[in-house]
RNA sequence: GGGCGAUUAGCUCAGUUGGUUAGAGCACACGCUUGAUAAGCGUGGGGUCCCGUGUUCAAGUCACGGAUCGCCCA
């Protein structure tokens, strides 16, 4: 009893069971920062790149994200990870990849948190220089932040040299972008609608507004006298004295009246009012009318809208022609139906007015007074207040006004000064997208969206756009590089000039347009056509938009680092963003792009969607549902992070929480688990001295390497359409099911306790699926690949000092064994059913491991019969039983422990012939033939000959 | 209000040109193992394919309408 227990023990050092100090927990939170300082102190990105100089370029060309705040959400890590899995993928391949990240810098919420932050301090207004010097700290103290966390993903790129769109390089190059649209002919002058605070005297960006519910409005309904009908209304003729009826709850805008707008699909009718005579309207809001003016109104003919068109009426106010023209923004809601239009005073009517080239005037000045324009019964009343009143009066002198009460509903305030805001129309600068537009439709058909459908969705923002606004009365921004002479006011905005501005602003930063007289910023001895030399400088600033929008140029044409081979600057090869950019960075790269070059900035651009919450919930923090990217790396690690990136479909929105990546956890640490059982059993591998050839290898092995090489295969399609998610499905089954479930499970035996011809056919399938695993993993798991990479066996080759230098790994051909392909998927629904039939007798407690059990199978078909009657020998092994028996028809069957019966085969389990053997476990009857091991079997005996031979 | 998209098991995803009983992995339950061990393996339960109507011999799949959610715009 003794002595047995004794050679128990020393059996199991005869073992070569696994070893490895690879640990199995990741432990990313701890130890990702260590890795990610090791590639940066080690430059490990730059000599990656060094080392693919002279291969073909793959530019993936960084968006930048906004230095509004420190710290990134979750969509930003989101975007910027899967940016980092497409760059190491396509280096990987052997492409020059290099990423270059970059910053948005300037830009009203910038200014805005700055000007918040004064007014906590008090009330002291700051210059535009030391506003201007406040956001550029604030920036650089954000872009410090926001760089530490993207690092902290796991991101690699010349975060050394990241781009920042307030680099005075950066800036001059924008500019001279600018100069050559401008020398184009793209660039003008006109009108606009803004928000306008007449309390602050400036314009409003919609981020500033605020909607006020409950406010009290005039309305009014006001008749306009028809002169003259379209041809398709003329039998209207016969209607004396028509008026079309308009409705507005803005009395001071009537000024500015310059149309009547109809809906085309809308039916309209000529009414007979017994206190108004004739008047038109839309038919469905009759009824409303009339209890309105008490009156009850007789219907004498309907007319749709499309046929009015053209029919012009008269201001009620002025000797001015008001044209009916047809918008599709006029809705039945409230109101005629015929909308009252002035261009200067609505965003929606100065676009319907710009359809129709109808001019813009807007008589109300900085202050919210109207203006000589308006009148001398107007002029210098405020708006707003006795504005209304006197147009009400006004009108109702000379019998246009048809009904007025108060009108309660919500109306957009300024937020600083809390006071009701005023539509006003300003000069701005705008580009002229109509001028090009046919090109930019036409390159965004060459460029490859993915997916498809961002095509569309571009394709329609752009052919209904109107011209692109790009000033901005602010100053934190690039200047727009425009003088007025101070004697004639012409304004001079040519290459030349800009050429000198961006020459200035190179040395010195945009800060010189503040800080320099106009004379000083313009060639010496610059003269305005009329003699005169003193100038006046613009005090807009350029949309930042503008800003990001020219990368393409400022960035990827002007640093020799992105270019390569044939492919220099510009276009990138890929761009990809949120869908949200459609409208955003695509947009404005694409126009300023096509405009000075006639081309797409980019070849491909790929889009993804939003993040949220578990339940498809939009995160907010109202509702407590945020998933802080932070959180996730702190508690988990950027890997967790990274592979929920790669696990989910980003072409429509994504969901994230806690159940979420606590299960991804799990996925990991499979994946994880299966790379050390990798690695524990090739510690004493040595791949020099491993001489077994393909041929020798068990077919059990060469079914393994069948798997590797189309897991391989799919993987890498998968990858090279961007289908992340599809990888991670593949890999996952893969390392659950094919690994750890099937060829692990059997070749465990024979790693542990065979001989050399056994184990070393098992190191060789190992040592495939390392080299090959480990690339596939590397650009969405790029810490645990490292971790491998530190603990990768001693006995194979290993020249690269980081997994960022691997390239994908070629799998020999031969692998693809279509007999073995063919032959397994019978071998496996056998030992399915092998499986389901030991679990019966498991279940009855008959047997506890498997290999306590003998197994007779009983084919159905002959030709499945076959086919494993070839592999005969490996079946127990597959089968982890201790013996395997096949019949090719039907016996008489006793004394089995359970069976399982089916069309397949009939699966009957007997206890296993023999004894256990103490060292391998399995059953064996040849216990005890070889003479210097009597207690255990046969192949062990041999096996631990073979090895003492050899020590 | 308009444009675009999404919706299949608790979760992440498959599901071909319409064609058997809608599939994987994870999670869950139960069990095995203790030689991958703060691991590993097996078996099993789990679905109103968002709802409705239509086309068809046949609809998760096609058409129309609607709901919910999201993005962009007004």
């Amino acid at each position: 009893m003794v002595d047995n227990k004794e050679n128990l023990i020393d059996y199991k050092s005869t073992l070569n069971l696994p070893q490895t100090d690879f640990p199995m927990k990741g432990d990313g939170p701890r130890r990702e920062p260590e890795i990610q300082q090791f590639w940066a102190e080690n430059k490990i990105y730059e000599k990656v790149l060094e080392k693919r100089l002279g291969a073909e370029r793959f530019l993936l060309h960084d968006g930048p994200p906004y230095l509004s705040s420190g710290n990134i959400h979750i969509g930003t890590a989101l975007n910027k990870i899967l940016k980092d899995i497409v760059v190491k993928y396509k280096t990987l391949q052997g492409f020059y990849s290099p990423y270059m990240p970059g910053f948005d810098c300037h830009g009203l919420p910038i200014e805005s948190a700055i000007s918040k932050e004064q007014k906590k301090d008090g009330n002291k207004t700051l210059s535009p220089l030391e506003i201007r010097n406040q956001c550029t700290e604030f920036v650089l103290k954000n872009k410090k932040l926001q760089e530490q966390k993207f690092r902290r993903l796991g991101v690699l790129g010349d975060w050394e040299h990241a781009y920042m769109t307030i680099d005075p390089k950066f800036e001059a190059a924008q500019l001279r972008l600018f100069g050559e649209m401008v020398d184009k002919g793209y660039i003008y002058r006109g009108l606009k609608p803004v928000f306008w605070c007449a309390s602050c005297q400036t314009a409003l960006a919609e981020a500033e507004v605020e909607y006020v519910e409950n406010y009290k409005s005039p309305s009014i309904y006001v008749a306009f006298k028809v002169v003259s009908l379209s041809e398709k209304a003329k039998n209207l003729t016969k209607y004396n004295d028509l008026r079309v009826v308009i409705w507005t709850t803005t009395p001071w805008t009537i000024p500015g009246n310059m149309a009547i707008c109809l809906n085309k699909d809308f039916e309209y009718v000529v009414v007979k009012s017994l206190k108004y005579g004739n008047l038109l309207l839309a038919k469905a809001l009759l009824n409303e009318f009339n209890k309105k003016i008490a009156d009850d109104c007789e219907i004498l003919e309907s007319i749709d809208g499309a046929n009015l068109e053209g029919t012009v009426c008269v201001h009620p106010l002025y000797q001015r022609e008001s044209p009916v023209i047809l918008g599709d923004h006029v809705t039945l809601e409230t109101g005629t139906g015929c909308v009252h239009t002035a261009p200067g005073h609505g965003l929606e009517d100065f676009a319907v007015g710009h359809k129709y080239g109808i001019k813009v005037i807007s008589p109300v000045d900085a202050k919210g007074l109207l203006t000589d324009a308006a009148g001398d019964d107007l002029k210098g009343l405020y708006a707003q207040k006795a504005g209304n009143q006197k147009v009400i009066e006004l009108l109702n002198n000379n019998g246009a006004l048809l009904c007025q009460e108060d009108y309660s509903h919500s109306y957009p305030h300024c937020w600083r000064s809390k006071t009701p805001i005023m539509f006003r129309a300003t000069e701005q600068w705008f580009c002229s997208v109509k001028d090009f537009r046919d090109k930019v439709l036409d390159e965004i058909k060459k460029v490859k969206w993915i997916p498809k459908i961002g095509e569309n969705r571009i394709y329609s923002m752009v052919e209904s756009r109107t011209d692109w606004c790009i000033s901005r009365q602010r100053v934190w921004g690039v200047p727009i590089p425009a003088f007025y002479c101070t004697a004639c006011g012409k304004e001079h905005l040519n290459k030349s000039v800009i050429e000198y501005v961006s020459k200035l602003v190179e040395n010195q930063g945009t800060n010189v347009w503040w800080e320099l007289e106009a004379e000083k910023l313009m060639p010496n001895g610059y003269k305005c056509s009329c003699g005169n030399t003193t100038f006046r400088k613009e005090t807009d600033i350029m949309d930042v938009w503008f800003d990001s929008g020219s990368t393409h140029y400022s960035v990827v044409d002007q640093n020799k680092s992105l270019f390569n081979k044939n492919n220099a600057g510009s276009p990138s090869e890929l761009y990809l963003e949120g869908s949200d950019q459609h409208r955003g960075w695509f947009q404005s790269s694409l126009l300023t792009s096509v405009a000075i070059n006639g081309k797409a900035p980019y070849k491909s651009v790929l889009t993804h969607g939003f993040v949220l919450d578990e339940n498809g919930r939009k995160m907010s923090k109202s509702l407590g549902n945020v998933v802080d990217p932070e959180k996730v790396i702190s508690e988990y690690g950027a890997d967790i992070l990274r592979l929920w990136v790669a696990s989910t479909d980003y072409s429509s929105d994504m969901r994230i929480g806690q159940n979420m990546i606590k299960q991804l956890a799990e996925v990991y640490r499979n994946l994880r688990n299966t790379l050390r059982f990798i690695l524990a059993n090739l510690d004493d591998y040595d791949e020099s001295k491993a001489s077994v050839s393909y041929d020798d290898l068990w077919a059990v092995d060469k079914f393994a390497l069948y798997r590797l090489l189309c897991v391989q295969e799919e993987i890498d399609k998968t990858f090279s359409n961007y289908e992340f998610y599809k990888f991670y499905q593949i890999l996952q089954n893969y390392c659950t099911t094919d690994l750890s479930g099937f060829y692990f499970d059997i070749v465990k035996d024979r790693l542990y306790t065979g001989g050399i011809r056994s184990r070393v056919p098992v190191q060789i399938v190992l040592s495939e699926h390392l080299k090959s695993l480990l690339p596939i993993m590397l650009p969405v798991l790029p810490h645990l690949a490292e971790d491998v990479c530190r603990h990768y066996p001693k006995g194979i080759h290993k020249e690269f000092e980081s997994a960022l230098f691997f390239e994908s790994y070629k799998l020999n051909t031969t692998y693809l064994n279509n007999e073995i392909s063919i032959d397994f998927k019978s071998i496996l629904q056998i030992k399915e059913n092998v499986f389901k039939a030991l679990e019966i007798a498991r279940a009855e407690k008959k047997i506890g491991k498997s290999l306590e059990a003998r197994v007779l199978i009983v084919i159905k078909s002959k030709l499945m019969f076959d086919v494993l009657a070839k592999y005969k020998n490996e079946l127990s092994t597959i089968c982890i039983v201790s013996q395997v028996q096949i019949l090719d028809k039907q016996i008489l069957i006793k004394d089995f422990l359970s069976s399982l019966l089916n069309e397949i085969c009939d699966v009957y389990v007997f206890n296993a012939d023999g004894s256990k053997c103490p060292r391998c476990w399995k059953h064996s009857t040849e216990i005890g033939i070889h003479k210097q091991h009597p207690i255990i079997c046969l192949p062990c005996a041999e096996a631990v000959e073979e090895s003492r031979a050899i020590a």
